[in-house]
DNA sequence: TGAACATATGAACAGTTGTTCATATGTCAC
DNA sequence: GTGACATATGAACAACTGTTCATATGTTCA
């Protein structure tokens, strides 16, 4: 799996100066990684589910566990790797925490996507 | 897994009223399935890494193998599923293809996702 | 303190995903 | 036609994901 930069030339490729191009261009491994983290993040209908409710309000466990129609535990386990990913943050008060979102990227993000899919 | 929208009723929730509110709002399942399967197809390093290279030019298969570093084969199959999500399009040059992004979103999807990483 | 409640977490399991390998399709040049 | 090449596809398998169930944490109020 582990391979270098100078292994292009070793690789069948049509387009020798374009392939340079482009891997020159190309973000770091670990950007890539991270990008891709954030969108499979984005990739589940209940986490978009989540998502969408929090667009216009804050919301509780219980209240999203309503929303979205699952139990309250596989919520949090879903909150928990939406907040990893920095898409929602949240504030206690008293037993009862409760979540919005993190900031405007998450809502653009959304819009377009759905903009690519009524397309 | 099948629940009806008068469920609310029968969950425990804290807020009722925000409950109804963002449920109303909650686009169809189908809606929200087809968007979390663009995300996900775009949350892969190996497709991410795709996308990235045919932002500044059309690239054949192969190409796209060496910039991306997988064999033809993983690239192919990545780019089925690329194409199916409309995310890619191709022509094809005698027995080369050429593929490149379908639409501009793809490309602001991609930007928005990097501002976010960064902030 | 202890019971009740809201949320979080760990283990486990079925379902899905991405790659590899082998093989098929389609195109060109001879 | 045949052979060479570029790409596509199918099966199979390990690795990962999302849910459930059981249990733990943290907070409030009596």
């Amino acid at each position: 799996m582990i391979k270098k930069d100078n292994d292009i030339c070793q690789i069948k490729c049509i387009h020798l100066d374009k392939v340079k191009l482009a891997k020159e261009a190309m973000p770091a491994d670990e950007l890539i990684r991270k990008l891709a983290e954030l969108y499979r993040t984005m990739g589940d209908p209940t986490r978009l589910k989540i998502i969408q409710a929090l667009q216009e309000q804050e919301l509780c466990v219980c209240d999203l566990s309503a929303v979205v129609e699952v139990s309250e535990s596989a919520v949090s386990h879903q909150l928990r790797l939406l907040r990893a990913q920095k898409l929602v943050k949240f504030r206690r008060e008293g037993k009862v925490v409760y979540y919005s979102l993190d900031d405007q990227h998450i809502a653009i993000l959304f819009e377009q996507g759905l903009e690519h899919i009524k397309e």
